[in-house]
DNA sequence: TCCCTTGTTTGCGCTATCGCAAAGATTTCG
DNA sequence: CGAAATCTTTGCGATAGCGCAAACAAGGGA
């Protein structure tokens, strides 16, 4: 529960919130009016920088809907080293893969950011998904992307070397988080080279050394806890390039 | 369409057919009627060892239940590596994930035996999603588990050394494929030292010296295309041993 | 303003892992 | 049965990547 704090519910939902949660595919094919209905039932939360919405080994039992600010999902071993699964935005949601089983969250959300959001309860959503077949349907759908995104990663950490997966992790940011400045492309979270390397599945030196090389090329711009890119199509090279 | 035959349809179900189907997560909480509705749907097919149900980068338009057979679900790089991301034996689903999207099956379905399983198409399975909600609720419990499951094994890829691995996926196949003989728990599926390589993210080399390695301390029995586990437990002490 | 915390860079030695090559073992097929 | 194909083992050299240590840089708060 660390860090987080219920102030309000549907009372005060602006159309502001209505409008970014709408837009969120899992909603997508609804009326207008079954989409306020979906709305009506979730609970609003806010959740400040450097608290968690949920712990790996909870029980899942929320859904949550991002409003503003961003989340890490982070996955931590046994024996302390951590991996950085997932950046979320808003519009993104988060937690509905396992919140209708009866299963413990397998990662942990932090808030990079004050975050807003509005959740659901397993009965609730499940209650809604047989009321509305479609969010279900949807709701398979946006996971069989998530999850054919992390095969693709999978098989990348498999067969790609560290360089490579590095720069497969800076395509992805950018498309996600790519954000146009004088200087290329920003990637607009804050991004420290530790960060970099728990998503490559290297270390912090490893990056370090890669972005200075990158840097010298002039291919990224490189600062604390950012990176741009300046150059993208070569590092799609890099990242495509010959193998082991 | 390789290797697809299509060689009847519901005239031939037999009741086994029935049985292994309806024992399948998916049909979880279904009256015998809605069951029987849904399995009416499917249509027969088989595919004989060596042939495939589905390529990578095809169109998504089957989703599959096994009956009788094994198959390797098996993704490609585009410099011609491979990876192992899944086996598959009697009563499993594949293909459920992406049938629901205008999605391309993410990776290749590979039948190790001659197998013969129940298809349903994407607008059949959106239907009786709608008809049935139950069937769409459980679907996404079936891949929450799945997607935990990959969540597990890329973070493993991430922080843990290749013993580790090697071990970590013999333990995950003996749970699915075990069967015990007078030489401890066989691992009851044609795996060669290669097949085991591009599990665990590694090659046929390591495996090989690892597999000798264990097998010297009496930990497993190898033989061609086999392994059978003589101290599983040791297996997890190596398992979770001290990382990096 | 200055100190303290946090993040970054880079040198360096180490070792886990890779992957070729070649020999041995086992199965398959004519 | 013999030859070919396939799988496995093992030696060996090469190297990618690791991670400590120490110096450097940049904010943030008192």
């Amino acid at each position: 529960m660390r860090g987080r704090r219920v102030i309000g519910d549907m009372a005060i939902l602006t159309p502001d919130v209505y409008e970014v949660v709408s837009r969120y595919s899992l909603l997508e094919g609804l009326l207008p009016d079954e989409c306020r209905d979906f709305v009506a039932h979730g609970r609003f939360r806010q959740v400040q920088q450097g608290a968690y919405f949920f712990h790996q080994d909870e029980p899942a039992n929320l859904f949550y809907i991002l409003i503003s600010g961003q989340i890490k999902l982070t996955q931590l071993t046994p024996d302390g080293n951590q991996v950085i699964l997932h950046y979320f935005g808003p519009g993104d949601g988060f937690g509905i893969i396992v919140v209708l089983g009866q299963m413990a969250y397998p990662a942990s959300a932090y808030a990079l950011e004050d975050c807003t959001a509005l959740s659901w309860d397993r009965e609730t959503t499940q209650a809604l998904m047989r009321k509305y077949p479609q969010i279900a349907l949807n709701g398979m759908e946006i996971v069989a992307q998530r999850f054919a995104m992390l095969q693709k990663r999978y098989r990348e950490l498999a067969t790609q070397r560290v360089e490579q997966r590095v720069a497969f992790t800076l395509l992805r940011l950018v498309r996600q988080f790519g954000k146009r400045t004088k200087d290329g492309v920003l990637i607009d979270i804050s991004l420290s080279r530790q960060d970099l390397g728990e998503m490559a599945g290297t270390n912090l030196y490893n990056v370090s050394r890669i972005l200075r090389k990158w840097e010298k090329k002039g291919i990224v711009r490189i600062g604390r806890q950012q990176v741009a890119l300046c150059q993208p199509h070569e590092l799609v090279v890099i990242a495509e390039g010959v193998s082991r």
